[in-house]
DNA sequence: GCTAGGATAAAACACTTGTTTGAAACAAGC
DNA sequence: GCTTGTTTCAAACAAGTGTTTTATCCTAGC
């Protein structure tokens, strides 16, 4: 074997253009002329297209979920009860952190936060399945921390903290500029904080009255 | 003029198209073969794919922004304060309720939630755009419902309902069965009282001590 | 030195893409 | 009836797609 270094390359600069173009608006002659390989190289080492794909994803998604759940598992050993917030902090950190590395954080949390919300149903349902076992495990972390929490409510707010985060993640509406420098979604400790504490305030939010269809709240 | 329905069919093919499919991911073959129509048509009535592209968003946004603002400028009316509760529903409201109109609001919705994370920048952009004068005009409003709100946190905790929205209308996580039916994301009312809810205390959650780079968070 | 086998290279493959063309169909105006 | 302008149609266009093929390079092993 030559250098081993091909197969990298191209999943770096895979990444790097997916992040910047999406996923389908990538072709393999910009992947392979970016990473100086030969164009048949991306069939070579990974047999197709989808595949290469899969591989970019995989590569930066197994890490941070490995991450949140050995923290839960250290946060909850011993059938102890986690503090709201340090669950948050497990579950979201690992992310942002993997956002701010310098190396590849930008480009492939912006491509992992866009896939989730991408059309093409192969690498949803290939994030989520990768995402499954972890979205589960901190729903009941998160139930624990808050007993009064019904099912329902817990539901919705996982699903909003969950896109507050990927929204973040995917730089869109552009934060920075936006506030005028005065927030970095690229520091992780400072978009973890934000977000754990604005996420813990809505999970403990008390429940509404009605639970079924409603009319006008005016507080 | 024959028959002025060929536009429209072809808008509400192509909306459809593109909100399973994604943007990029559908041909003008697709689309004029489900709308009916000779694949010229796209060419003659909107002069390229992405003028086309362009109507089918403007013809959903539009609409929904202009209700968000005339509902603001309800509240604010004579310079009353508005209650931050209403300030939310005003803007989530419109939108939610888009995403059940049976017509065509599921199907549209999954497409502006996905274009706002997409990557393709011009179609970004033509939405935030269309997003900014609602942005600047709502932050405003919740500023003023949140004295005690700093401007840097205003800021994060806005992108973070953005994105529960963004992530919500675009049926990313699949929350109705993950939730085993209990959360039903094209009830308006619902979603929009869980997200207002949410929301709301996460924006009156205290403000962190420390401002700068942090340690780790153990409540 | 020579040879196997993994890695790279250039070229062609069959196919789809958005767009354009030129003719046909159609309604309305005089 | 003829013309006008709009709309529809089938066909072709040039360009780009993922994949496969065939040959060449290069390094290890003997």
């Amino acid at each position: 074997m030559a250098q081993p270094e091909t197969k990298e390359r191209i999943l770096d600069a895979a990444e790097r253009l997916f992040s910047d173009l999406g996923i389908r608006g990538v072709s393999l002659r910009a992947i392979t002329t970016a990473a100086r390989a030969n164009l048949a190289a991306v069939n070579y080492h990974f047999g197709s297209k989808d595949e290469l794909i899969k591989a970019v994803l995989a590569r930066r998604i197994e890490p941070v979920n490995t991450v949140r759940l050995q923290r839960l598992a250290e946060l909850t050993a011993g059938d102890a009860v986690a503090e709201l917030e340090d669950v948050l902090d497990a579950l979201l950190r690992p992310a942002f952190e993997l956002a701010s590395d310098p190396d590849a954080g930008a480009f492939c949390t912006r491509l992992i936060g866009r896939v989730q919300t991408e059309a093409d149903q192969t690498f949803r349902e290939f994030c989520a399945e990768q995402f499954q076992d972890v979205a589960e495990r901190f729903t009941a972390a998160i139930a624990a921390a808050c007993p009064q929490l019904e099912p329902r409510e817990l539901a919705w707010r996982f699903q909003f903290m969950i896109g507050s985060m990927s929204f973040t993640l995917t730089d869109a509406l552009d934060l920075h500029t936006r506030s005028g420098g005065l927030c970095d979604p690229h520091d992780a400790d400072d978009a973890t904080e934000q977000l754990v504490r604005f996420a813990a305030a809505g999970f403990r939010a008390p429940i509404g009255q009605k639970n079924q269809a409603g009319q006008e709240n005016t507080a």
